[in-house]
Order: C-alpha cells, then sequence, then structure tokens
DNA sequence: AATAAAAACCGATTGCTTATCGGTTTTTAT
DNA sequence: ATAAAAACCGATAAGCAATCGGTTTTTATT
C-alpha cells in the first residue's frame, strides 16, 4: 500500500481527534495547505476505500474514525514493504533489526527489552 | 524510496550473484519475464541512480553489484515507510516492533534479544 | 583505419497512484 | 418548495516504474 502526503496527514489528524468529517479536517488541514474542501473530501474517500478509516453518516455529513491505530498500520506498511524480500518463516524485523541496531542508542536498546519482556509476560498470560 | 517488482527482482538476483552484466541478468529475469535487455539495462539503471548498486566497467560493459545489502535494504525502507508516523526521538524501529512484536514468535523474541545483547557488547568494547 | 557488433544512452509511451478541483446531483433542513 | 450542504463524478496534472525503439558511442576485429 501506498500512501501520500496529504493522507498522512489526514491520517495523524484522525488518531488525535477521533472523530471529524471533511469540514472539520479541512478547517485544520486544508488552510494550512490550501487545500479545498474537496480536496479533503476525495482524500477521505481514498482513505476509506483503503479501508484505513471508517465512516458514519450523521446528520447529513459522513464522520470518519481511524480505523487502524498507528502501530498497526506501521505493521501493515512494514510488512508491505518488507515482505519481498523476507523468505518464509522469518521475520523482516528481525531482520531490519540485525542491520539497524547500531543506530540505536542505549536508551532506546533499553527500550526495546522491556517491550521484548512484556510481551512475553503478555503471552505467559494467555 | 519506492521499488518496483522488476527493481526488486534484480536486488534479490545481485544478492544472489555478486556481480553482473546487463546480459546475464536479462539471461535470467528478462527471459522468465518476457522483457527485453533494455528493459534491464534500464532497471539496472534507476537501481544505480538510487544508490543501491554500484557499477565499474570491465572491458566493454558495466558490471553491476549490490550496493547495500539485504539488511541494510530492510532498514532502509522500514525507515522511508514509518518516518512521517514517527516523533522526533524516538525510533521507527522500535516504534515498528511495539506494533509487529505480536506476530513474532518465541523464537524470534530470542532471537532479538541475543542481537541487542551482542550490540551491547560490542559498544563496551569500543 | 574501416567496419561490425555490442552496449550505452536518449526519448517516448503506458499504467498506476496521489493530489487537485470544477461542476452536478443528491440530501437535508427550513 | 427551496436553499444550503455535502456527496458524487469526472477530468487534469504530476511523479514513478516498466517498457522499448532507435541512435550514438565504445570496443574489438579484420
Amino acid at each position: 500500500m501506498q500512501l501520500g502526503e496529504l493522507e498522512k496527514q489526514v491520517l495523524q489528524y484522525l488518531w488525535n481527534t477521533q472523530e471529524a468529517d471533511a469540514k472539520q479536517v479541512h478547517a485544520v488541514l486544508g488552510l494550512t495547505r490550501g487545500n479545498t474542501l474537496n480536496t479533503i473530501q476525495s482524500t477521505l474517500d481514498r482513505l476509506f476505500k483503503k479501508q484505513l478509516l471508517s465512516r458514519t453518516k450523521q446528520g447529513h455529513a459522513y464522520y470518519y474514525r481511524a480505523k487502524v491505530d498507528r502501530d498497526a498500520l506501521l505493521a501493515t506498511l512494514i510488512s508491505s514493504v518488507t515482505s519481498d524480500f523476507v523468505t518464509e518463516g522469518e521475520h523482516s524485523l528481525i531482520a531490519a533489526f540485525s542491520s539497524a541496531s547500531s543506530n540505536l542508542n542505549d536508551a532506546q536498546l533499553d527500550k526495546l527489552e522491556q517491550l521484548i519482556e512484556q510481551q512475553r509476560q503478555l503471552r505467559k498470560g494467555s
């Protein structure tokens, strides 16, 4: 999947705002970027078709919500960009880590280890 | 950065083959895919311009080599696809992990932890 | 040096995707 | 019924990968 600049900004906005119609999104993003309401509408629609947003009609307008949270989207994006290079059974994240680890600082290594532990705890419980 | 299907296949090929000219790549990929030599040439050139391949003239033709290994490319791709969603100071790999960790199996968690330890050892020594 | 063969280079087209809107139709509320 | 709001439709532009035909340059051979 492929996301454009405006699409990303809309997603960010909806992660913060929970719910909004085109008008509201336009009021924030459209004005700073100089887009028309129409542009915002079609962007929302594109994201909806990509299954990244859900929408319900409330009163007159559609109200949009992010259907995936940031982490889930990251996972999707990573998977889609790496899958062609990763063989069955291998996880791209492990592969990527082995090359990128030197760019992490000590605090980040700590954090990662902590996340691993957390994940292990989650499993014990289930 | 954005990679097409053929570009990915060419990279895969060069990771296995070390070095090849357009003719060789064509002999393998071009025939199965039904591409002309020209198509292969411009794909190699595009990858070269993207800094993913290096090339040297040997005899008549350019010989291409992968300039990045697979893991480094994965790291680049992950970073480029996630960077807009990752805040200052946060590392995209950490963010990615927090989203994808549940898809890792126990062995992969072990492996990751082991890589972290290895990284720490490297730092002690320098 | 002349020439043929090989490879590189250039330029154009196609297809796909995001961004962008104008204009029209449909909904909704007054 | 009418006006306003919003959705819908269709079109254009820009960017990028894939695709090649045709031309120029390079290299090797007589």
